[in-house]
DNA sequence: TTCATGCTTCGATGGTAGCCGAAGCATTGT
DNA sequence: ACAATGCTTCGGCTACCATCGAAGCATGAA
């Protein structure tokens, strides 16, 4: 079962690290984990049977990565669960300053700029919350329209909600999901204000300078 | 780690079988997962404290359901990736006779009837739910009077409750009990919409044709 | 070749957690 | 009041698996 894989907290750490798309070496994964380089052998075989990471030899070294993207978001939901009781692993998010300011979750923003956002959106009632729905208020519509050309009929889907919230890995607080999280996140790559991280595999949303001005100015809390 | 929780097979088949969201008692479950009532107890413990389920106390039962769509979406991302490298769980299917359909409980209707009836009802803002409390809505008096020819004094009793969310036996989710549960069920007995069958013990309720169509217009859900 | 580095396999050990029998509460029914 | 049912707690047993030392393969460098 892949879950009892993941259980296994050398295993977690190992797979923590590879969060941010990054192929890592064996005994990097070994240090990570606290662990010697046969345990953590070991460990990585299993991971490798269970379809989680996948290896690539380069000279002596033996690269491993996550699988795809998928194995992400599973994980990430996986440390959202444990978030929201409290009993959150020792070792607790991500490591990379990057990877923490923002990234992907399946196609919308996360990290602290997503999280960021929600809060933005909440405070100056251009969204309307009730525990874990959300909805647009007229208020928030014309906002979107305004600053960036998106009207409520791009949204509709028959089986998606518009506003979700998700609960962020790393910041243990949610950001914005549903067809409106990702639309707002297809936005920002048309507008060039961020872009995926062109690192295969990585997760990693990097802003540019004039994107971040921008976003700044719509979603800034004046901290930065 | 709740990966960990997740990992056990016990535990694993237990979640599996909570997976359509009904909820089922601590005995089903050990029996679901194969294993004796003292194990499956501690194991029911730590899944609480995991916060991946919720108990609710029926008399001396014991209901567990999955705590909320979280979780039940992680567990199916889970069941994705292991469904890739190879094999995956299968689950029960329905098992029941028309007990299951429409049946007595107590004074009130039960079975898919009644269940739909408390879910029209809910989506209808006819009655207003908080938890296992609920009240009938002015929308839900009116409703009542004429469709029904019920009316609130009708409802007054100095002990019982004028409604309340009874957990069903074979759905494991909530119908209608409380006054108004049994007053309804007995408009309906009236009107010869429905009767108890008439063999003696049975507690399955049928329906005539006329009743059906009857019951369908006023809480049907567009699906029978 | 010879050595060094990176990783894997083998074997033994120990800690942990699942498991059940027996007994203890709690609730319900008679 | 008494018995029956459902669930939990306790104690001891067992099996599994993570862990590491030592040795065995690879690859690359001298």
């Amino acid at each position: 079962m892949v879950a009892s894989l993941v259980g296994d907290p050398a295993r977690a750490n190992m797979l923590t690290a590879l969060m941010n798309g990054r192929a890592l070496t064996a005994s990097e994964l070994a240090q990570e984990a606290g662990i010697t380089p046969q345990t953590a052998s070991s460990h990585l075989a299993k991971l490798e049977a269970g379809g989680l990471i996948e290896p690539e030899k380069q000279g002596r070294h033996r690269y491993y990565r996550l699988t795809d993207d998928d194995v992400a978001f599973v994980l990430e939901g996986l440390a959202g669960l444990a978030a929201r009781t409290g009993h959150m692993r020792v070792r607790t998010g991500p490591k990379d300053p990057a990877l923490r300011r923002a990234r992907i979750c399946y196609d919308h923003l996360a990290g602290d700029i997503g999280v960021q956002m929600l809060d933005s959106l909440r405070t100056r009632h251009l969204i309307r919350q009730k525990k874990q729905d959300i909805e647009l208020t007229p208020d928030g519509e014309r906002f979107l329209a305004k600053h960036l050309q998106i009207s409520p009929y791009m949204l509709a889907h028959p089986r998606r909600p518009v506003c979700k919230a998700c609960l962020d890995w790393s910041e243990r607080r949610h950001h914005l999901a549903g067809t409106l999280g990702a639309a707002m996140m297809q936005r920002f790559a048309e507008l060039k204000w961020a872009a995926r991280d062109a690192t295969p595999g990585s997760r990693v949303v990097n802003f540019t300078r004039t994107g971040e001005k921008q976003f700044a100015a719509l979603f800034g809390n004046g901290k930065d």
